[in-house]
DNA sequence: TACTGGATATACAGATTGTCCACTAATTCA
DNA sequence: TGAATTAGTGGACAATCTGTATATCCAGTA
């Protein structure tokens, strides 16, 4: 159910240097390569391991704004899901149904102020979506990282 | 400053299938090794790509439930600043500073809603910290995805 | 026209991967 | 207690991939 502490020592090994492979991880760790990669075949099937996709920084594509929609929902029947609309909008990275009354919480990217109005604006539109609340991200002192849950899973 | 049709294939390629290779994916999309080998450096040179570290589902970590808790923070003069002390918490997965008054906005897991309580008093504690509000994530309908947006950015 | 960046084709040695196997140690269970 | 199960080790193998370098080609540009 929860991860020991060879597990967390793969898994922080390899985020910090993802391009050695397993051989050299083994190497590092002192055990046989057999060990890592059944390790990783066990994370993986376990579903802690959910993919090695690269990591893209949406800054870096042009999308320099980050924001917090708050959504007020109306469900209307017989209509696409809200979320399932949502889910048509690149822009919004995340979507997230909440406590409070049904509403919604969405990460959304943009590549400017006035683009945010864009994509807010394309939320709104959204069937079902009565008003939206939004908070600008101005900086991230901490961003994703998930390393020290791993260790503190494993220690 | 931004990514092309190539660089988009390439990304998408790779995000679904990260462990085909450079070769077999230079295959797939019928160009030569070389050049996505040079569009991965370069992408890689400009952060768009930050890293291809395995990603970890927390919930399968045994941390279960999300949520987003909003801080009002009183800075005190002479102290660490909050977001340092948040950092120490493996619980607060990210952290930004946003509009509205010297707020900030925390993503945190924990393993549970009695979990959570204790999550929310460690952050409570933190120097500068006045008062917090929290929701919950009950469900997660888009969860957090990129390839939406590079496609978008890639034409 | 000459230059530059990007793409291609090709080549090579070295390293890594995916899979086997056999053996050991610890744990579980009848 | 003995048998079965699970995890780790060390070794081995062929097949593949990587890192790196070469030379050529093409298009846009000074």
């Amino acid at each position: 159910m929860t991860i020991d502490q060879l597990d967390a020592r793969i898994v922080s090994l390899l985020t910090t240097e993802p391009r050695i492979g397993v051989l050299e991880c083994s190497r590092r760790l002192g055990v046989a390569r057999g060990t890592v990669q059944a390790r990783l075949d066990r994370l993986a099937a376990r579903g802690v391991i959910t993919g090695y996709g690269p990591d893209i920084d949406p800054a870096a594509l042009g999308f320099g704004v980050t924001a917090f929609v708050t959504l007020q929902i109306r469900q209307v029947a017989g209509h696409v899901p809200v979320a399932d609309q949502l889910a048509l909008i690149p822009e919004v990275l995340e979507a997230h149904t909440i406590t409070g009354s049904g509403d919604m919480l969405c990460r959304v990217v943009a590549r400017d102020n006035a683009d945010l109005q864009r994509v807010i604006d394309l939320i709104v539109d959204v069937q079902g979506v009565v008003r939206t609340s939004s908070v600008i991200a101005l900086d991230t002192p901490v961003s994703y990282r998930i390393l020290p849950l791993v260790r503190a899973a494993g220690g």
